[in-house]
DNA sequence: CGAAGTCTTGAACAGAATCAACTACGGTGG
DNA sequence: CCACCGTAGTTGATTCTGTTCAAGACTTCG
């Protein structure tokens, strides 16, 4: 069994000559649902920049200088108590834009930090603030970004105040494979898993010791494998069971699917 | 001690006459920062209602008819798991918009209820979507109003995860407090409290029961009484500590504001 | 090969849940 | 006016889920 098929792990693309070529256009604010605005915002684009896992992307209480869109890589936000508690509230994976609250809010509420060795395409935040400006439908995009990811807090905060480790576990494990399989990186029911205990207890709030003994629970009971950085889902119709899914959770459209923003989903 | 002064309790305002002379114009998204669509927004608003304590306004799954804006009382919005587990995501104000997601989602992904009797502004969704489209400053308005939403549930995430229930009821309550004063209701250290053990409970992921313990340890230690539906807090300083909130957290312009979404909060 | 970081496992502990009985209260109707 | 009733809150005893502490094993990488 490979420990990294080259197409599942997080790789270091070339960045596209054009935004016209971006592979995650389709998933960007200014490349979805028909509209198509990557000549515009190729003008806005600063730079790509290369970011190695752990790096603080924007730190809490401060102005963000720049808007992100993420190429390639896993990156999280977060908030911080001064006495080191710290809870995750999600993750951006490609497509997805960082600091969209740059729009509205001087300064940033959370922090956000590379899980993964990343590639970002940089706007600068003041001319990419001007660029939504001038197209409403982008705004519209942006707004629609922004509920989604209210969706998916919601979410997770029923996962958080209302539901068993083992609910949460198996949650975060199906919502992660259905975000990645709306990327097409997911190979069968075998996808990236860079994500250490101590992430995940501090995205559900448990301790990385009783993540090892919840994962272990639906190893042996034949619900998924972990090999190195990548997961495995061995019995899917399982997994949606304790994880309370419908069985069409993870299939292209499922009736639910408003329930759970679960297509188009900014971090 | 009264049990309903009538200025903190909920009243039943009749109407204003146009929106101009609207209690909650300033807060609401056609008359905040200085804009004011008061005269085309009266030509939106199709009927002021009352609702009644504990009726639903909108149920999960279903595609939203109207966008409201609370004029007076207490909503509050929900999951709802088939075995019953119920997690509360946040509480609607006056001047609170509901049902935001109205504007680009086809259908509700969570139930709001009322949490008292309320006094509404209702507005045909299609109406307003159209008014919002029309109005770039509003369209600006909305999602600021959702990314303020964002902070608030992100440190609501925060709290579930990774704060113990002292720190969950006493934020709770302070938090109540910021937003009542930021409204004119609060009267010296007393306000308003409508909700029972059992929301607090579905609020902050824990049992009626063990609300009741924690209200009791905060009552022992004297930081704060409860006389009927009205809360006062006696030690506002302790409060704070408890709550690891800062000191500056319920003055008018705190030097932290940005890292609490504060002081324009849509629930 | 060694060292640091991560994961695993066991044993003891703690915070909150559960179960169950009892109390306080506001409203209703006799 | 008071007895009754349903709802909400309180309290105690017990159980449970998840935490803490600590030791050992496994990876990964220099």
């Amino acid at each position: 069994m490979p420990l990294s098929s080259s197409h599942l792990t997080v790789a270091s693309p070339k960045p596209a000559a054009s935004c016209a070529d971006c592979a995650v256009k389709p998933l960007a604010l200014y490349g979805a649902r028909g509209i198509d605005f990557s000549a515009e915002i190729s003008k806005v684009r600063r730079e790509c920049r290369r970011v190695a896992a752990r790096r603080m992307i924007l730190r809490a209480g401060e102005a963000p200088q720049d808007v992100y869109t993420v190429l390639e890589g896993w990156a999280y936000r977060f908030l911080l108590l001064p006495d080191g508690r710290r809870q995750i509230l999600g993750y951006y994976l490609p497509g997805n834009i960082i600091s969209l609250e740059a729009l509205h809010m001087a300064r940033m509420h959370m922090s956000v930090q590379a899980l993964t060795d990343m590639m970002l395409c940089v706007f600068d935040a003041e001319r990419f603030k001007a660029f939504v400006k001038d197209h409403p439908a982008v705004a519209a995009e942006a707004e629609r970004a922004c509920i989604q990811r209210t969706i998916l807090t919601d979410n997770r905060l029923m996962d958080l105040g209302r539901r068993t480790a083992l609910e949460k576990v198996a949650r975060l494990v199906l919502d992660t494979y259905a975000r990645l399989a709306h990327r097409g990186r997911v190979d069968g029911q075998t996808f990236s898993w860079p994500l250490r205990h101590e992430h995940i207890a501090d995205t559900l709030g448990l301790t990385p010791v009783h993540v090892s003994r919840t994962f272990r629970a639906l190893r042996q009971q034949g619900l998924l494998e972990i090999h190195g950085q990548e997961v495995t889902i061995l019995d899917a119709a399982a997994m949606l069971l304790t994880a309370g899914l419908p069985d069409d959770y993870l299939s292209a459209d499922g009736r639910h699917r408003h329930l759970f923003g679960k297509s188009i989903e900014p971090a």
